[in-house]
RNA sequence: GCCCGGGUGGUGAAAUUGGCAGACACGCCAGACUUAGGAUCUGGUUCCGCAAGGAGUAAGGGUUCGACUCCCUUCCCGGGCACCA
């Protein structure tokens, strides 16, 4: 080991880097006597910027955790790995011609050079990677089981498409009715996509919620995105057609106030409602709402519009005849996609009824008359419920409607069903192969393995005018790779350049085995059928839904997780990561391990029982930091100039972690200072060691050190790096003024301090003359007798103000706290004169002596 | 509009959850050591005041012996949802 006089973190911290990787310092097992500890980061996406500031700040938080967890004496897992299917690569692939497959190792190699810089040691024998087809295979796996299991089907949805980029683009991919990418004009077009349906498990997703140690405002999140909303669903005849209006309400109460009904401009029954005179009137309103797309909808949400369909429905509860309207206030994909209106009481029925100049009843008394009153209170104007108070006559109205077969109290959620397919390259291709429906009858009657595969009722879908049945591959033909494709960029028709490749797109299929081999060789044999492979993949969230359970055996071959190493490792004890995707990876991630529970491949429901987010850490400036600002702080640079260990320290000590704080540069001053105090602690000016290895600590500094191990041990566990670092800083200040100090203090800081600054850390203790890591050495124990103060400070007041203070016995008794403080000169100055009317004593805390002037 | 979270020195922040407001740092001021210092050390640093003292945690009110902490009203900042019937 180099004896060098000066801290210098340059050579340090890349020798104990090699360190960790060379002796596999942070590897898991598998197997071990020990308590285990699963730390989880959410796993980045390899962009070709290379590492943001933000990243090492959550990253940190999960080092040092792992760090004194092992040093606590657990089998820690934390690995890391790579989402690495995504828009970015495919872009760069379009515009260079680039393989993404090949650009996504090369950002891999950068990231986790960089990761390694920082000091973070993965058990990178667990790595993984979303795009590599020993990992998609068990991606493809999990959408077979929630194939047969019914919960994906084919649906014509509304998706966007960018003509100026040829291409489609998901949610996340708009900014205010642009593309993110070189703001061009997207529009709405109905393409066939895969869905998964999450909603079947609305209710599970909200009930979980419950037990979870997560932070309440992404629970709530969660909860207002599922939405559950209780109600009724109410049958209104039509009058002179046999169709029924459906309604969804929350309001059932209010149904004597209804009068008019709404149905959305795409609901099926608009144009056979309609009348004739109305026809032409209707079908241009539906053509306009067509055209516009949600965010025109909403832009322009304060000016209703509307028209009406010359049908008229009749209302159940007593026979009034009620115009029925279109307008695009109502949503097709909430509820039944039609209302009953009831301005009264509704603030965007009455918006509309004033517009339209429509009746308004009132049938809840309250608010002095003033429309709408939406709130609940006596009702009126409602026949035999009139009197009856709201929450009541919910419940009365809807027996009535239920007695008459016209009306059942639902749940309703506002939750969607997941569109899960991209009309893209680079993601997992589905496992799905499209046949007629004479060949799907012929592989049910075969009965083999690929029989095996179908869902209850057949997923179908129009292709090319004709209807197909959909096929889950067997296992066995797992993974399914991606074609080499001559060029990256989607068909102008909206298709994924997956459609292309006519070699991998048109097979033969064993409608037993379901083996397949490409259409343009020979037909094995007289009864392989021709099939045609699906072409979207799948969207970027579905690698991340499940990684967490990867990471436990990642090579398995047989097995998405050997469920001995599962029952081991169990759930993650802690996941970090960002509050942006506190919704949709959240969500998404929760919906797929319930169904895994279902399928007994895992044994808790709930993929994370305890969730952290870190905040953002903005720029200098206080703003967010961009390319555009030029306010982005680069790790790299912070590093050669720092050190990691000072990078990683100020990331924890600029604030409490789940904080938005701003980046200062010069604040970082403060963490260099301390470690070089640190340093010299140890390190004489002549470079040799200098502590005294027999000498003892005196008490002062032995209760500071023990207060510190007290209260460093807390912070880690609760994640308060920032005040378990400023205790160190009194620690140190209070060791430096003792020199030299007896070794057991300096190792103990030493011990306390490596989670956090792992490298010079490991190096004042390889000079110490210990062999090994420092994170094998036992966490130190505090001693609570010696961390206690020897006086107590008790503070007099009188009447609330500060006046003076004495020092007592732990626990003396009020008697002579309250004498002293009466005899301390300040205090008796403002008695003087004054009538004493109590004193307060409070143990170990404070005297308040409380005064009046008469 | 609705639902959350937050406003503490020049700056980042701390405060055992109702008991000394400003720990720990940055910055700044003064001094020491230095040829020098962007190294290091010592002291100071909420505001007003020479001082005694007073004021002070976005603003106003309340509860309390005592409020950054609890309650009400208002303002500002951040996040989410946004015609969800």
């Amino acid at each position: 080991m180099a004896d060098s006089r000066d801290y210098d973190f340059s050579s340090i911290e890349p020798r104990w880097q090699a360190y960790w990787a060379d002796h596999e310092t942070f590897a898991a097992l598998d197997a071990s006597s020990k308590p285990k500890f699963y730390v989880l980061d959410m796993f980045p996406y390899p962009s070709g910027a290379g590492l943001h500031i933000g990243h090492p700040e959550g990253y940190t938080a999960s080092d040092t955790l792992k760090r004194f967890k092992k040093a606590q004496g657990f089998n820690v897992l934390h690995p890391m790995g790579w989402d690495a299917f995504g828009l970015p690569t495919e872009q760069y692939a379009i515009q260079t011609g680039q393989h993404p497959r090949k650009t996504t190792g090369v950002n891999i190699a950068r990231f986790k050079e960089q990761l390694s810089a920082l000091g973070f040691a993965y058990d990178w024998n667990r790595e993984i990677n979303t795009t590599d087809p020993h990992y998609f295979r068990w991606t493809q796996w999990i959408f077979l089981q929630l194939f047969r299991k019914g919960l994906a089907y084919v649906d014509e949805k509304p998706v966007w498409w960018c003509p100026a980029l040829g291409t489609v683009l998901a949610n996340e991919e708009i900014i205010d009715g642009k593309s993110e990418r070189g703001s061009h004009p997207v529009e709405r077009r109905a393409l066939r996509q895969w869905v998964l349906r999450i909603t079947d498990y609305a209710e599970r997703l909200l009930d979980g919620l419950k037990d979870l140690d997560w932070p309440d405002s992404t629970k709530r999140l969660q909860q207002n995105w599922i939405g559950r909303s209780e109600g009724a669903e109410i049958d209104f005849a039509i009058e002179g057609q046999d169709a029924k209006l459906k309604v969804f309400t929350t309001r059932p109460d209010t149904l004597f106030g209804a009068t008019y009904m709404v149905i959305a401009p795409e609901h099926p029954l608009v144009s056979t409602l309609s009348t004739t005179g109305q026809r032409e009137v209707v079908a241009s309103y539906v053509r306009q709402a067509a055209v516009k797309s949600d965010l025109e909808r909403a832009e322009i949400a304060k000016e209703k519009t509307g028209v009406p369909t010359g049908a008229y429905a009749i209302n159940p509860v007593n026979g009034q005849r009620i115009p029925i309207w279109v307008a695009d206030y109502v949503l097709l994909t909430y509820g039944t996609g039609a209302i009953m209106a009831v301005p009264a009481h509704d603030e965007r029925d009455h918006a509309f009824a004033t517009a339209f100049g429509l009746d308004i009843v009132q049938v809840i008394e309250g608010n002095d008359g003033v429309l709408p009153f939406c709130d609940d209170g006596k009702m009126m104007n409602s026949a035999e419920f009139d009197g009856m108070h709201s929450a009541d006559a919910k419940k009365a109205i809807l027996a009535k409607l239920a007695a008459n077969n016209c009306g059942k109290a639902t749940i309703n959620y506002k939750l969607r069903d997941w569109l899960f397919s991209r009309q893209r390259f680079w993601g997992e291709p589905f496992p799905i192969v499209w046949v007629s429906q004479a060949d799907y009858q012929a592989i049910r009657d075969a009965d083999g393995a690929l029989a095996q595969m179908l869902p209850q009722s057949p997923v179908t879908a129009n292709l090319n005018g004709q209807v197909q049945y959909a096929v889950g591959l067997p296992e066995s033909e797992l993974p399914l790779d991606l074609p080499e494709v001559k060029s990256f960029a989607p068909t102008g028709e909206a298709e994924s350049p997956l459609s292309q490749a006519s070699d991998w797109l048109n097979i033969w299929l064993d409608p037993v085995s379901g083996a397949t081999v490409p259409a343009g060789e020979a037909r094995p044999q007289p009864n392989w059928l021709n099939a045609t492979r699906e072409i979207n993949t799948m969207p970027q969230w579905a690698g991340s839904c499940w990684y967490y359970l990867r990471y436990i055996d990642p090579h398995n071959n047989e097995q998405l997780v050997d469920p001995a190493k599962a029952a081991y490792w169990g759930m993650p004890d802690l996941y970090i990561g960002g509050a942006e995707h506190a919704v949709l990876h959240l969500l998404y991630a929760r919906f797929w391990h319930h169904v895994l529970y279902d399928l007994e491949v895992v044994k808790d429901p709930e993929p994370f029982r305890k969730l952290f987010h870190q905040g953002i850490i903005l720029g200098e400036d206080g703003e967010k930091m961009s390319k555009s600002r030029g306010n982005v702080v680069n790790p790299d640079t912070i590093i050669s100039q720092y050190g990691a260990d000072a990078l990683r320290m100020y990331l924890m000590f600029l604030g409490p972690l789940e904080a938005m704080k701003p980046w200062n540069t010069k604040g970082i001053e403060g963490i260099a200072r301390f470690l070089r105090k640190l340093w010299r602690l140890v390190i004489g000016e002549n470079g040799a060691v200098q502590v005294d290895y027999s000498g003892q600590l005196d008490t002062d500094s032995t209760r500071v050190l023990h207060q510190t191990i007290r209260k460093v041990t807390e912070d880690y566990e609760s994640l308060r790096f920032n005040t378990a670092i400023a205790q160190m800083m009194v620690c140190l200040n209070q060791l430096a003024k003792v020199a030299p100090v007896p070794i057991a203090a300096v190792e103990n800081l030493l011990q306390l301090l490596a989670p956090l600054a792992p490298h010079i850390t490991e190096e004042l203790w390889s000079r110490l003359e210990h062999s090994g890591s420092i994170s094998e050495a036992p966490w130190p124990q505090y001693d609570p007798a010696l961390a206690e103060e020897a006086s107590i400070k008790i503070i007099f007041q009188v009447n609330g103000r500060l006046r003076g203070e004495g020092y007592f016995a732990k626990d003396a008794p009020a008697e002579s706290v309250i004498a002293a403080a009466k005899a301390d000169p300040k205090v008796q100055v403002h008695l003087e004169g004054k009538t004493l009317r109590r004193e307060i004593h409070i143990p170990n805390r404070i005297v308040n002596l409380v005064v009046s002037d008469s």
